[in-house]
DNA sequence: AATGCATACGACAACGTTGTCAACCGAGCT
DNA sequence: AGCTCGGTTGACAACGTTGTCGTATGCATT
């Protein structure tokens, strides 16, 4: 900037006046000002200008995420993206991969950079250290999993409600032994999907096997297997539930590989992008990520200009999909 | 910092030697000092840091993609920040959307950032307007396609040899009326494609019928819609290139809807999470995108690294993957 | 006792900006 | 001629840090 001014024939404040589209300049000035920064390839810093604008904002979010390439957490982050565009906020995204130092890490990370807000997907199960931010008013927005330790907003879907519903389902076609498979049972939404499946049998006075809930299972491939150990047993599931997207694809890849995929029924958690379109069609538990997103990015603008409202909980109700899979009866 | 230095009876400087655990302060002091950071909720501010050390990194590139919430971007940009991770340098997402003011104003706004580099799948036709941080030596890594109006490192896939093999392949099982369908023509990505489709025809001495050519699909439902007149046409098409993953969505829907799954062969551009799951499986000629972001994240840390030899555009051949729906014969 | 030396700490300037305030200029007024 | 006034422009300090250099202290050496 020195150097544009210098070039110019002006001050320091000029070209400051200049760049920033004050008031108050001569036509003439500014164009030798733009020439001269055009010449230089002056860029204007806005860390500087930050810097000396004192608390002001640096137009940056946070978005952490389980795993930025996952369908769910895309799908929402860019739900959020959209809704920060029109202020021309930028998002500063990363995948936790449910590991909880790595929160940590980022987490303070994207603090020491100002960012102006936080979207999170914990991967810890409490986020007290998060206290001293919250005190200061930044703006926080968990998504699909709730806060621990600390009060803020949240955007969830109910997943005790949408696992027990899924169960309900299985259990009024008239299954009684259906094979469970489940994401690490440290993950809250997780654990909270388990307790869905247990009130579900528990409210239609079933006992529920634990030899066929396999919990822990991470991706698709250590699904097929687990599913294979489930079919393998003396008396197998004549049901699956798969409480996440890439645990239902390694489920219907396996019963595919089997060729059982008319006979053993099957319901998922979490659409995927072509489960209309396996035959038969998946019947899943959908949560809109979309929809989702958007609400975090409106609880995010809101507390951005200025609402400072108790702390709002926003839980969305995930719907039954019915696409064949999961109305197969035993012994089809 | 000022608040801390005059808590824990310091100097700023003391202080700062504490927070970047500089040697040269006794325990005692840092003590103090710590106890006094934390009862003040500071912060170390790496905005400012930045700037006093010069032209030091932020620790932050710029990912700008189609779209964020696309699989293949979402998989590439994921790939890309795992490179990144070991440097704890962060992503800064956004998606373009194949708008390029858009593309423009982004980067315009990364620049001011001093981002440490950049990480591009333009949506824009020429990118001359980065030609002062090409000369800058700023690390710029296109993605998916290649530069226009500048020469810097690329990783993209070879479009052109995609298209032609899969058109070759639908020639070879016979059909001679294939339905092709594809993206925005002002894409590259997408231009590249038509022309190896129009190779394949001129290699095998065949001719194009244009009307067979559709463009300009955005979405799934567009593509089935596409689909569904052409196969309503007096004399239909005996097979369908999709030129994208979405438009095979599609396209694969309305034959499913049809009845003609079975019938009609079809192969795809971009594989889908499920593709081997639907009866007949997708032939897909398949990029990986994956192995696109490694990539792409290595040659950013080699040019962040110094590296300053002559661009590099690695060019990877796409696979085409046999699953059934590509090798059906017309008339069946 | 005088010297050397390492260790711990602080004063100050600077990074690139911008808000504040003062200075200048020519035009229009009394 | 002296005045005010709106429109331009510039000097300076400050934002929160850190690199440089200087000073003070304690301790071992001669």
């Amino acid at each position: 900037m020195r150097d544009v001014a210098a070039l110019a024939g002006v001050s320091l404040k000029t070209v400051s006046r200049v760049v920033n589209d004050e008031p108050g300049v001569s036509p003439s000035v500014r164009d030798r000002v733009l020439v001269a920064a055009g010449r230089l390839d002056y860029r204007h810093n806005l860390a500087a200008s930050n810097l000396r604008r004192g608390g002001a904002r640096t137009g940056v979010v946070g978005g952490l995420v389980q795993d930025v390439g996952n369908s769910f957490s895309a799908t929402m982050l860019r739900a959020v993206e959209d809704a920060l565009r029109p202020r021309s906020i930028l998002l500063l995204a990363a995948s936790l991969d449910e590991v909880d130092v790595r929160e940590r890490e980022i987490v303070e990370n994207l603090l020491s950079r100002r960012v102006d807000g936080l979207v999170l997907m914990p991967a810890s199960d409490r986020q007290d250290y998060l206290s001293a931010e919250v005190r200061a008013g930044l703006p926080i927005v968990f998504a699909d999993r709730r806060p621990a330790g600390i009060d803020v907003d949240s955007v969830t879907v109910d997943n005790r409600a949408g696992a027990r519903a899924a169960i309900e389902h299985l259990l009024a076609h008239g299954h009684r032994r259906i094979g469970i498979l489940t994401d690490l049972a440290s993950i809250p939404t997780s654990a909270r999907r388990v307790e869905g499946v247990r009130e579900a049998y528990a409210a239609a006075r079933l006992p529920l096997d634990d030899s066929l809930l396999v919990r822990d299972i991470r991706d698709a491939g250590t699904a097929s297997t687990v599913a294979a150990g489930l079919l393998d047993l003396d008396d197998p599931p004549t049901a699956f539930f798969a409480a996440r997207n890439v645990i239902a694809e390694g489920v219907v890849r396996e019963l595919m590989r089997r060729g059982l995929q008319r006979r053993i029924a099957h319901v998922g958690f979490d659409d995927l992008p072509m489960a209309d379109l396996v035959d038969p069609g998946l019947t899943v538990i959908r949560q809109d990520a979309t929809r989702l997103g958007e609400c975090v990015g409106e609880r995010l603008l809101a507390r951005l200009d200025g609402d400072d409202s108790a702390p709002r909980h926003t839980v969305f109700a995930p719907t039954l999909v019915v696409r064949g899979s999961g109305e197969i009866r035993p012994g089809t």
